[in-house]
Formats: C-alpha cells, structure tokens, sequence
DNA sequence: CGTTCCTTTCGACGATCGTCGTACGATCAT
DNA sequence: ATGATCGTACGACGATCGTCGAAAGGAACG
C-alpha cells in the first residue's frame, strides 16, 4: 500500500470548480498579488512571492486558492513550488481570469492592509 | 440648507471603485444572483428579486453592492429602483462583469445556501 | 385620519475570516 | 549527526459576515 509521508495535496477536478468559490478567492489582496505573480511570472515557490505576512498565513492562503481550483501546488524537495491552474479556469470560467488580471492594479504587492 | 428627510443614497465614483471590493460583493450567491437578474431584466424595485432571504438581509445584501460600485439605486415613491452600473464598471475593469455572468449558473436563483 | 405596502435600521446570533506565534516535519548541506 | 531551511498544522485572537426578527418610517390609498 501507498503511505504518502507528507499529506496529499488535493486539486478540484475542473468539473467541480464553483464560479462564487473563485469570486472569493480572488477577491482578497494577498491572493490577487499571489495570482497576479503567477500570472506573470509562472510556476514559483512559496516563499518567492512580493507579499508582507507570516508563513502561516501564506500557507492558509494558499490552501484557500487551490480548493477554489485557481493554484496548483506540488512538493520537489524542500520547497512547494505553486502554479496557476490558468488553463482549467479559462475551460471553466472563459475570460474571468484574464479580465480581473488585467483589472489588478500594480501596487497590490506589498500592500500592507 | 437641504435636509433630506430619507438618507441619501450614496454611491461610489467611477474612479473610486476597487477592484476586490467588486469580486467580494460578487462572491456570494444571494448578490450574484441579484446582479445577473438585473443583467437579463434592467432595473426593477427590490422586492422583485427573485431570492429567499428575509427582506433585511436582501437591503444588506443591496448595501454591500452598492457600496462596491455594482448598483445603483434611486427612490420612487414607495419603492426603491435597483439598476445594474453596467457602464461603469465596463470603464474601471473591463470585461469582469461580463465574464463573471457569462459563467453564472442559472440554478442560483433560489439557492438555498 | 388610519391602513397597508415597501424598505430600512437596529441589535443579535453563530459562523467564517485573516492574522499570528509556536511547534512540528521533511529535506538538504555541513 | 547536527544544523539550517522551507513550509505546514494547530490553536488562538479579534473582526467581519450572512442571517434573522422586531420595530420604525415614508408613501400611497381608503
């Protein structure tokens, strides 16, 4: 039998991504930095992306952005390197991902709250 | 001076709208399916919404969007015209709106929660 | 006038959210 | 083995959210 040390990491099915759950997902600006970051400049580690909060809140944003469907994350090493599911969005949801990106203003990055 | 004997409606300029104010106020499925009601019919009074919450909620629900730049709404004797700034929000973050309704079950109208 | 209709305001309630510090685990380098 | 690094899990905390019922205010109409 497989018994995976660390925990799996689980990904909605594009069949199973819910329109509201995105909305939410997006609409916090920690996480729009972190899309909008992965929009740019692809697949990255945790821990290389422009935002100002502890590691556990990171971490607990980024479990709200991949049950939502919009990151995927897998483990190599030391370090998660995380990615935009930008292809199944666009199956599921055509054009909300693109339009909201390009609505995101610049400065969101280091935005402090 | 001018006193307003109900409380004036305000509302957001163009140029004041945010960004993860509007996909909040969309990241639900009462509003959601407020906006995409007023999106196929235009404007209509408030209580001709087709949801099932008690009608606090619903003015709740009415403030939030409008406080976020999705509606707007006017006083006519003893009814309240809700409407969709349909416009606006195309000037601020073009293609959001549409992309969103486009993807919005039609099944939300009487979701339950 | 009084009544009815439409909507709001005002608490109140449980639930969820965003945040953090601490502790833990897993990996890699020394 | 020892230590350093990267990220998570687990509470915990105040704040906000979505919901409702009760009460109230205008507007229209008898």
């Amino acid at each position: 039998m497989t018994s995976p040390r660390r925990p799996l990491l689980v990904h909605p099915s594009v069949a199973d991504l819910r329109l509201v759950a995105v909305l939410n997902a997006l609409a916090d600006p920690t996480r729009l930095t972190i899309v909008a970051t992965l929009r740019e400049g692809g697949e990255r580690p945790c821990g290389t992306f422009p935002v100002s909060v502890a590691p556990s809140t990171l971490t607990h944003h980024f479990r709200v952005l991949r049950e939502a469907g919009v990151i995927s994350q897998r483990e190599q090493g030391k370090q998660r390197w995380t990615d935009l599911r930008h292809q199944d969005l666009e199956a599921r949801f055509p054009g909300v991902l693109d339009a909201v990106l390009a609505s995101a203003p610049e400065g969101l990055a280091v935005s402090r709250r």
